[in-house]
DNA sequence: CACTACATGTAACTAGTTACATGATTCG
DNA sequence: CGAATCATGTAACTAGTTACATGTAGTG
């Protein structure tokens, strides 16, 4: 269950509530790891369970609790150790190219405007990834301050540089897709170029 | 449920036993979407309740017999119908991604090596879909022949094209991923590139 | 006082995974 | 005759989805 170690990755910036990880993984984080609000409660408290991570409750008025979690230092070395270990290929299932595959059964247009709205999409994350990687390397988003704080100064940069990275990829993934779907439409166009 | 529109599109092309499918799954179109058999199984029965294929039992010898599926009209009309519709973006899980995300918590010689596995195994994958690519252009696989056997010899070059050109997405996108990996290598290799 | 945000949950479901189980037929 | 392949299943499980449910606190 990978959902654990997206979750023990926030923490390890700062303790958080179960609301504030579902706004997290509803949002910015949600490029790398989408989790919803049903899975998010359940799992934290397995997670306290086993002690992965510590809840504490804090008074938010007369009548409201919240539950703050922190990671433990067992948490943290779950954390690490998965991290040192190489995932076994995760099965393949792609639904626009599975759809792709059959585009000869329908009408051109059709397709073409599938494949229309598949670029939108594409072009929009990967223009929001690499938003997302500028404010990282210009450290202005609020977790990553607080993540380097309990860091040597002189490490500040190389570790804001994987972390922009990381969006470089999603962002260079997506724009791959909406360059092959473009591809996709152009053969949707010349359905018999001549000479052949 | 998209196994359902994967097995009709492969239905389509000709009728085949679960046994084939099976095979199929975990196989060649296993690059496309993946399937255990456990699962196929229950769904070609499921399918076949619903009325979008027909299980027709063949015998193989005096006890064994195999049960051969094809689609039926409602079928293709439901898989031609599902291929004109914009599937809603998919929720973000990354793995690799995910652990990247958190490099910095391990020594770069770990996080290395899990980039280099993971670099194995996308350019292994982007040589198969190139190779799959280039037996569907030279008509070399049994259930493209099949595919093509209904339809209008004019029609065989831009649908050819078509399919292959989707195993042009798998291979562009694994190559994608690799190329971000060996970009990551080198963010892990020079920690301060000096003047900063 | 109404609306939004805070805060946490549960139920019912679909999809996918892992592992086991069973027997028939073919081929060397 | 033993091994590989053909052929089909099931049980138990984890992960993820959709929808509903409930109440508190702050803001205009």
């Amino acid at each position: 269950m990978s959902l654990k170690h997206a979750l023990l990755g926030v923490l390890e910036a700062r303790p958080m509530s179960g609301y504030d990880l579902v706004r997290f993984f509803s949002s910015s984080s949600g490029w790398i790891w989408a989790a919803p609000q049903s899975q998010i409660y359940p799992t934290l408290r397995r997670m306290e369970d086993i002690g992965l991570i510590q809840g504490d409750d804090e008074a938010r008025g007369p009548r409201l609790t919240r539950t703050v979690y922190s990671i433990t230092p067992k948490g943290l070395a779950e954390l690490k150790t998965w991290l040192g270990i190489p995932a076994k290929p995760s099965p393949v299932r792609d639904h626009m190219l599975l759809q792709a595959l059959n585009f000869d059964m329908i009408d051109a247009d059709t397709a073409h405007a599938v494949l229309e709205q598949f670029i939108t999409e594409q072009e929009k994350a990967a223009e929001e990834a690499e938003a997302h990687r500028q404010r990282l390397l210009n450290r202005d988003t609020p977790l990553l301050v607080e993540r380097l704080k309990r860091r040597d100064p002189d490490d500040h940069e190389p570790i804001v540089r994987l972390k922009a990275h990381v969006f470089a990829g999603v962002a260079a993934v997506a724009r791959t897709r909406a360059e092959w779907a473009r591809e996709g439409q152009r053969l949707l166009r010349e359905p018999l170029p001549d000479g052949e």
